[in-house]
DNA sequence: GATTTAAGTCAGTGTTGTTGACATATCTCA
DNA sequence: TGAGATATGTCAACAACACTGACTTAAATC
């Protein structure tokens, strides 16, 4: 039974003759769905926290790009994000004012504004990783391959699932955590 | 490369020494940060058909689950979406106004309301399932893996992300599409 | 010095979520 | 049959987070 109770579909193939629209054992049909709740539960982790702190998942997003590549601007901020420039600075105006995150002056250019977190901004952007970390790696260890390939797999999946045109956009961005902060 | 441009940590384990909070390829971080990604685009596609009708996410979630398990009540659809009655109420009166979903009367308990789509609610929902089925099916073909595998890979990953205690409610829901409206 | 760029800000709006209270119809069970 | 539980619908108020469009400031570029 796969490792999981009542596994449907891939354990019992046959059963969805009726107007099946792929031959295969698990269809796009059923990620679609699995990735909608995966992803509810996923975000439902750090809400808990962040409610004891007034903030949201908005915050958290910034909190956490801006702790794994210190020295972001605002405008890459805003091209990972996806939002606007007056949704952003609504959450990033509370992080900085409440010291989670701090501002300095870009040096090469100062027009920028490099974001950095503070200590207590680390700390709570780790609480925040630890229990999505911990979702994550328990996902990763109930399967039945070694955990390195089934990490392997989930990493090769989702990069796959980012729009084409914007994958080498996240990976050079995902390569900074390897080498400096430049 | 994995058959990915700049494919980052796992083509160069020995480039994170510094802080890696794991020792494997892929870690746990890297992850959660492409899940964001992978969502971000995954529900971007949806979202440009669903402008055209004047709707958002929260009408394409209702349609996808009411298509995809004709018969569905209130009570079920709540505890899918784990949104309140009122939020459901918003966006299901629309769809029910403008044609796309209906609502009859339930047979063995007259205090419940199925849900089932109209035509025109399942033609909308194909649209929407077309952008988004393309993207996975896309994403595991993109892979070096045969597809069945990738696609069972991606199954198992998605599934164990689910909270634990959530995960048979789920399957139990996905085998309703295998067996009748029951 | 003119233009472009990075960032900050303002006012207004829309979608989607929340709470809490309450109404109605229907079912269940004693 | 009558009491209580359940399924749904509805109201008012509110909060989080997104949007648009216009405008300002400071700094870089040419």
């Amino acid at each position: 039974m796969a490792g999981i109770a009542e596994a449907p579909g891939r354990d019992a193939p046959e059963a969805q003759g009726r107007d099946a629209p792929e031959a295969q054992g698990v269809a796009s049909d059923d990620l679609i769905e699995l990735l909608f709740f995966a992803y509810r539960d996923f975000v439902g982790d750090p809400d808990r926290i962040l409610a004891e702190y007034g903030f949201g998942r908005a915050h958290h997003r910034v909190l956490h790009f801006v702790v794994r590549y210190p020295g972001l601007t605002i405008a890459e901020l805003l091209d990972i994000l996806r939002i606007t420039k007056q949704s952003l600075n609504r959450v990033l105006k509370d992080l900085i004012e409440q010291g989670y995150v701090e501002q300095k002056t870009g040096t090469s250019d100062r027009r920028q504004r490099l974001l950095f977190c503070t200590g207590a901004g680390a700390d709570l952007a780790a609480d925040l990783t630890r229990v999505q970390t911990r979702r994550v790696a328990r996902a990763l260890a109930d399967r039945a391959e070694p955990t390195g390939a089934s990490a392997a797999s989930a990493h090769d999946f989702l990069l796959a699932m980012i729009e084409p045109d914007e994958r080498a956009a996240v990976c050079r961005l995902m390569a900074r955590r390897s080498r400096g902060t430049a």
